[in-house]
DNA sequence: GCGCCGCCTGAGCGGACGCTGAAAAGTCAG
DNA sequence: CTGACTTTTCAGCGTCCGCTCAGGCGGCGC
């Protein structure tokens, strides 16, 4: 079992190196993003643990080119701050888990096992539906081959009506999903965003990919309209 | 897939279970520790969704009596302080994976999914009658390669009887099933809706799928007319 | 053949539903 | 603090759909 450690806080991936070598894992230090990048690169590592904060290339973005390239080593992503909105990006650019600073050694070697034991996760690189697409990771969008500036919540119910693509979801079912599940307010606001997006994605193109179904929700034509 | 969620917040429970079947998954919900036990140990479950803090039974105990039981579902543990020794001690007893409340909805089921080891994403199956389709998800419907624009209830009204074809329904079996438990109205609303469909999957196509049964009710032939 | 009862049919009403523009509230950087 | 931008709320409006109703048709028993 061959791990790569990418921290640039020397203590602490000495420490990591060892701790993780005495529990019988091959381990490999870089000590910034760039370097960690082209080990991940050249070799199959059976995981890496990532840090976030580092010089270089941050480690969501060294995330995300891996995914990008095709590499699906499962990643386990160690985070300063806590705070949901840090998970979610870190899943987002395609971490498998993640940890946050400071952490017990106890809690690192239990996931990294779990995470191992799973396997190289399989996620799509990118959502498509016709000429219309969307890159979760690098949480850009296309119609065709004009890029469209979205925000965070129309990307985010772009994601997901495109990963229900073909499928009526209903205006609570996307409340659910794409804003907080304690939501309280009116669901008109689906109706507001499903709007924005088809002013940004349909009208400027005469396309129709965002369909209403009268007393049962939306529809994204899964040929992109 | 079928998940148990053990949640006393009764809130935040009736949004996990809704959330979740919106998935795909069929959810239970137990609004305390022994009742999730009793039902964890009766059903299958592909996981449990664990809250530490519960009535009855606490989520450790729950997990780590499951566990010496031989029961190795998935647990996914809720836990509302954060700090490593609840997660150190969750994964302790047993639990695969945990999660720190407040947790967005986003998070939680790509933990979960990442947990449930991956079978094929299924969508449910679409129904047929001969040339007779109708896809439940999509919310679509075709007489052979025609698709067929219908209204809310009409497609209610045309899954339930495909779901029973070849079996004669009764108007007041229909009115309980497509209408709701409680309507009042009269019987008549059936008959209407029934012209309904026959002037769109049966009349344009020269067809007799629907048949009426006097006295008894409808049905709707199996190989679609 | 006759009458009754169950089913069919067409039209119309009222309300629910979705659309829309704008303004208020919240968020963030400088 | 200010200003730009995003998110959310709100209210008006038009359309469509679910339901009712009343009359017509036709099968079935007598």
């Amino acid at each position: 079992m061959r791990i790569l450690v990418v921290e640039d806080e020397k203590r602490l991936a000495a420490g990591l190196k060892k701790g993780l070598e005495a529990e019988g894992f091959a381990t490999d230090v870089a000590l910034d993003g760039t370097d960690g990048l082209w080990m991940a690169r050249e070799n199959p590592y059976d995981a890496i643990v990532l840090d976030i904060m580092l010089p270089g290339m941050n480690g969501y973005r060294l995330c995300a080119t891996l995914r990008e390239e095709g590499i699906w080593t499962p990643v386990l992503m160690l985070t300063a701050k806590d705070g949901e909105f840090d998970e979610a990006e870190a899943l987002d650019t395609g971490a498998d888990d993640f940890v946050t600073k400071p952490f017990s050694y106890v809690v690192l070697v239990a996931r990294l096992r779990a995470l191992i034991r799973r396997g190289a996760a399989e996620r799509p690189a990118v959502l498509e539906a016709g000429d219309l697409r969307f890159d979760p990771a690098a949480r850009r969008s296309w119609r065709g081959p004009t890029q469209i500036e979205l925000t965070a919540r129309e990307m985010a119910l772009l994601e997901f009506l495109l990963r229900h693509r073909g499928e009526v979801v209903s205006k609570s079912e996307i409340i659910q999903h794409v804003w907080d599940y304690d939501f309280e307010g009116d669901l008109n606001i689906v109706e507001v965003y499903i709007r924005r997006l088809r002013n940004k994605l349909d009208r400027p193109f005469n396309r129709n990919a965002l369909e209403t179904v009268r007393g049962a929700g939306y529809r994204l034509a899964a040929d992109g309209g």
